[in-house]
DNA sequence: CCTCCTTTGAAGGAT
DNA sequence: ATCCTTCAAAGGAGG
């Protein structure tokens, strides 16, 4: 992306945009324009995910152009060079070096990425650019304002007009009450909705009060003929696939609120989740009120949102999973274990790998096809995704390919240090170990000390598995 | 309660 | 360079 450091930083290494896709058989990819989810279950259903590539009435040899093959380099390329180009260009400027921190629609130069089918801003876009922002510069210039601001580039937009018109001066010193109670609606302004929306996607219950039932579905997507959820008629529930549409945003706020929705990087302290930090913690009222909602070692410094220390979504303590039932129970029965076990934990938070891009299209998906066809259980539900993602177009997946290289660039300049390797379990960890093992084959047994072995050497063999062990 | 399932993609280590 | 493995999300299913 454009540089966000405003240097060289877009290229974190990985070529991830237009991955060629597995063979899966191109025919069953072109996915009719009036494929359902029903279809989709259906197979699921039928085959057991039997993926046999027959042929669907494909016929859509638009869907078939669109995606040609091989995706690979060709597209690759084009869509890296035609990145660069849009840094480069005059509006890029945008991102040249400190200046644009003023803005909070930094990604703004990525909505005229190749990837839109026409390669323009929407005049919604450049009314926005030009909207006067209230920000706090000296924040905006960390990381985590620019993940802030990637994230909800409106916000700031928003809060600016929320002090105009509620008087919210006196933020100075907002109780986080005060925050929570400014919730969805004052952001929902329709010409206030970015096209860098996307960026914000994630799901409906992320900003919802709660996702609509099914059997409320109203309108039907016209490209695929699924009907959809219900949502507020200034709200689009899909990525702005076309300039000036309006896309959806979760609450900005979202993250300050307790919800029911997942959060892309859940920060999960004492129940307290939210998807990625908002534009909104631009002010140093923020950060008092991070000081009041985060454990210390989560509280960025005061008035400087250092890269370090800066909290993010993707920082999980490893009370996630308790937060329901230990923090209602553990004040009850808080055993000392427990307590160190925790303490011991707390020491080094769980960083979260940022999401690629089939995750941040899950994300986004999966309550709609689950409000179609019905189906709850994520196994299946991931089948259909899979399908869908491959039935995007490529402008659509490279939506989300963009988004999720933003999403390991800010990740990447918010933990510098680390690496995916952090999150790996032990030597051997219980993660995943089965079906491994089953898709790796039968020599398994054989192989596993041997990896062991070579892995972590004789002299830990501690961190051996329990087999290599022997 | 914990792990598996299931998807794609990223990353890192091993070969 | 290629292969292998793990993890990211999600929530029902099953041990």
């Amino acid at each position: 992306m454009p540089q966000l450091n405003g240097g060289g930083g877009d290229d974190l290494g990985a070529n991830d945009e237009m991955i060629s896709f597995k063979d899966e058989g191109e025919q069953e990819e072109k996915i009719s324009e009036i494929s359902s989810a029903e279809r989709d279950l259906a197979d699921v259903k039928s085959s057991l995910v039997n993926e046999s590539e027959t042929p669907q009435n494909s016929s859509s040899d638009s869907e078939a152009e669109r995606r040609p093959p091989p995706r690979s380099e060709s597209f690759r390329d084009k869509s890296r060079d035609s990145l660069e180009d849009a840094a480069k260009r005059p509006d890029g400027g945008l991102f040249k070096g400190p200046a644009y921190g003023g803005y909070p629609f930094i990604m703004i130069p990525d909505l005229t990425s190749p990837y839109l089918p026409n390669g323009s801003l929407s005049p919604t876009a450049r009314t926005c650019v030009n909207v006067p922002l209230d920000l706090h510069l000296a924040s905006c210039c960390s990381p985590f304002m620019q993940y802030l601001q990637m994230k909800w580039p409106l916000l700031d937009v928003q809060a600016g007009s929320l002090q105009s018109r509620q008087g919210l001066k006196d933020t100075r010193s907002p109780s986080p009450a005060h925050i929570v109670s400014n919730k969805v609606p004052v952001v929902q302004h329709p010409h206030h909705v970015h096209p860098l929306t996307p960026l914000i996607t994630y799901s409906n219950e992320h900003f919802t009060p709660g996702n609509p039932p099914p059997h409320l579905q109203a309108d039907v997507d016209p490209k695929t003929g699924i009907p959809r959820p219900p949502h507020p008629p200034d709200i689009s529930p899909y990525y702005p696939l076309s300039p000036g549409a309006v896309g959806q945003i979760p609450h900005p706020l979202g993250w300050l609120v307790p919800q029911q929705g997942q959060p892309v990087y859940p920060i999960t302290t004492g129940g307290f989740r939210h998807p990625y930090p908002t534009a909104l913690t631009v002010n140093a009222s923020m950060s008092s009120f991070l000081s009041s909602r985060f454990p210390p070692h989560m509280v960025p410094p005061h008035h400087s949102l250092h890269t370090t220390g800066i909290p993010h979504p993707a920082i999980v303590t490893p009370t996630v999973k308790q937060e329901s039932s230990q923090s209602d129970m553990g004040s009850l029965h808080s055993s000392k274990h427990q307590d160190s076990k925790k303490e011991e934990e707390k020491k080094k938070p769980h960083i979260k790998k940022p999401l690629n891009a089939f995750m941040l299209y899950m994300k986004e998906m999966r309550a709609k096809v689950v409000a179609e066809c019905t189906l709850k259980e994520s196994a299946a539900i991931n089948q259909i995704l899979g399908r869908r993602w491959h039935a995007l177009s490529r402008e659509e997946q490279a939506k989300y390919y963009e988004l999720a290289r933003k999403e390991r660039q800010l990740h990447m300049q918010l933990y510098p240090g680390w690496s995916a390797r952090d999150n790996y379990v032990g030597a051997y960890g219980k993660k995943k170990k089965r079906k491994r093992e089953k898709q790796q084959g039968e020599a398994n047994d054989l192989s596993a000390p041997k990896k062991c072995r070579a892995r972590f050497g004789l002299d830990q063999q501690n961190n051996w598995c329990g087999p290599c062990s022997l």
